[in-house]
DNA sequence: TTCAATTAGTGTCAAATAAACACTAACTAG
DNA sequence: CTAGTTAGTGTTTATTTGACACTAATTGAA
């Protein structure tokens, strides 16, 4: 018989929220400036945004409550991919110092449920918020140290994306509506981290059927205009399927 | 300014614990008769298992535990899969009556972490336990109604399960350490719901690498006696790819 | 108004992979 | 020794991938 301690920690949910911009990777993270008696200048502090889960939600809502606050969006492109619960994850001495100011039990062990959100950056509206807290956009390469154990929880995130990247076709979700080929290229280039065929990625992205060609062109560039396209939703969601592993016919590989 | 409300909900794991006999897919389930007063018989009770996770765990270590203390196995393959944590999912009727029986707080919400294990349903020993709550094998496809969200649990364990399988080598974690092609052939037939061409499949699976050869054979089957192979695990793990739509070379394809 | 600069857009061929398909080999039980 | 059963094996065709280089359209500067 497995005797249990009786535990009642507190679970929080954290959003890893990607963006992407100047052909960049970037994190939406929380600035805090937390005033220091000893040296009497303020730290900065970085973390993922978060919070606890309320009572009355569940572990999505609380996701999409805190990316709302932040952002003002809804409807945004948002899994759950992890969580996380060492007993020590909240123990480092700094995070202490800030957890008192803000729980009522800043002792407690916490366990969070992350969440990764891809949205287009172009959408969201930092509010310039007040003094001591506001969001930034900060290149993936440039993360700084973050609060608890969030530089786990970020690379969790940042490899989970690169893979689910060539499964499902979700990069969309960080570009505006319409979008041209080359954007589009750049942004998996971007998360992969490698160079692609240019003729090749146009071909297996219009063969794969998800996106839908616009008749509108790119004005007042000073090149060849390029043409539009937006992503087919419909098309994905029904089936599910993978866009990268995809056959001409729509078919999926495995065996025979 | 977010005003969170506090609240310390419990937290369990619960495992959703894949075996492979006669040819069928299977879970390990707990079944548990609790006396009913009124009827005077005893209800009967499947959940799968699970346990709070205690003060010093981590949470893979708490699922580790759950599992060890069930089977008596260790370092078997085991994947954090999904957190549940809607604030109903234990507020069924028949599930509250049953906590009441165990837990202190039995009206406590409780969020979960739920781990997927495979594990060679030929190595474990099944305790026959106390007469209210036993281990038992049920086929995926005759799963009873389980106490909780358990049914939504395994639905979508078994989904990623499908996914996963097609990605990463880990079928090999279902069948006896020394297995015949035939054997895994099988297992990912079961698993896929579809029949696979039996060349196309033994070559796939042998130029990928992940078989090693044995040179001993099956005795005492009334046909041409089947080798055995191994599992490769090390060379999975120095590339943590997929296996399926692997080259030749061992390369992965994506884009060019 | 022409030219330079820049990015968009396009097709083919060779190599790798996937899919379809049927017979012989080895063993046991009767 | 025969029937029954499962293991094991190759080839051919269709599809997909990967490599590769030039023309088109636009703007801004000369």
């Amino acid at each position: 018989m497995s005797q249990s301690a009786s535990v009642n920690p507190h679970v929080s949910t954290d959003c890893v929220i990607f963006g992407f911009s100047q052909e960049t990777l970037r994190l939406l993270l929380i600035r805090r400036s937390i005033p220091n008696k000893i040296t009497e200048t303020d730290d900065i502090h970085y973390a993922l945004p978060g919070d606890l889960v309320r009572d009355d939600e569940n572990l999505d809502e609380a996701a999409k409550r805190v990316l709302a606050e932040l952002t003002g969006l809804k409807g945004i492109y948002l899994e759950q991919f992890q969580a996380f619960g060492d007993p020590l994850r909240v123990a480092k001495q700094k995070d202490r110092s800030w957890l008192k100011s803000v729980r009522q039990d800043p002792d407690a062990r916490v366990i969070t449920v992350a969440y990764m959100a891809l949205i287009d950056s172009g959408k969201v509206n930092l509010h310039p918020g007040s003094f001591s807290k506001e969001a930034v956009w900060i290149p993936i390469h440039e993360i700084p140290e973050l609060a608890f154990d969030h530089n786990e929880i970020f690379e969790s995130a940042l490899r989970q994306l690169r893979e689910i990247v060539q499964i499902r076709p979700i990069g969309f979700e960080l570009l505006p509506e319409k979008f041209t080929m080359s954007q589009l290229q750049s942004l998996y280039e971007t998360i992969l981290e490698r160079d692609l065929d240019k003729r090749n990625f146009r071909r297996k992205m219009l063969n794969s059927g998800v996106l839908i060609p616009l008749t509108e062109k790119q004005i007042g560039v000073s090149n060849k205009p390029a043409r539009y396209y937006m992503f087919n939703r419909e098309m994905v969601e029904s089936r599910g399927q993978s866009i990268m592993n995809l056959r001409m016919d729509g078919s999926f590989s495995l065996f025979s």
